[in-house]
DNA sequence: ATTATTTATCGTAATATTGCAATATTATAA
DNA sequence: TTATAATATTGCAATATTACGATAAATAAT
């Protein structure tokens, strides 16, 4: 096959899983954290900061905009990329909910 | 290509990535969220629980294993599956991170 | 109008992922 | 030893991802 059965599972955990794939690239975590270190937005640079050629970076800042991890808004010539809260606000809330239940469990096997 | 430029990135990138793409899909997260939920750790049932055919089920465990994210040891015949908190919570900081510092930025752009 | 700048898209090659049937492996039970 | 049960591995087809050169599209500057 090839494709994900996304349709045997919940919104939630498919929302979930899109978020997480979407970053699950290290040029996307370099983006984000970039994005997270700039205080403006102009972020036409980051085809300079990231060894990768214009056309790639310009994919994986799609794929990043698909899965609703940041947000562009066109400004002149440049276009602004920033990151959006709510959606990795959902991931925080997702891995926080993990830790802490974790915690919780004392049987502690493996 | 197809292959991804991991020696361009920092390790630490490369780990973030790693363990993001494990939770990448609708499968593995119903997998992390189902080991949560349980408070044994006897985990055959996992193929019982999922959509899918056991041998996709037990690659789609190899993976979450590979990334760090669940420990698996040996029970008699059956296999005793959970997560790795170490790795959930390096995933917990960093979404931690990135939203405490979002709130911090004023400049509302986008 | 022409040129430069910035970003997106297309086309394509290399590689990776997803899913499952068939089969192997390993450990317990009879 | 011979089943039986649980999990892993192999092999393969379908599809997705990654990367980039070439090119397009859109705006700004001259």
């Amino acid at each position: 096959m090839g494709a994900s059965k996304t349709e045997h599972f919940s919104d939630k955990q498919n929302q979930i899983a899109a978020m997480a794939k979407a970053i699950g690239h290290p040029a996307r975590v370099a983006i984000i954290e970039y994005l997270l270190s700039v205080d403006t937005c102009i972020c036409g640079d980051i085809v300079n900061v990231l060894p990768l050629a214009q056309p790639t970076v310009s994919q994986h800042l799609k794929e990043l905009k698909n899965a609703g991890i940041i947000k562009g808004s066109i400004e002149g010539t440049a276009i602004c990329y920033c990151l959006n809260p709510d959606a990795l606000s959902v991931l925080e809330a997702f891995f926080a909910h993990i830790t802490v239940h974790i915690k919780n469990k004392n049987t502690n096997c493996c």
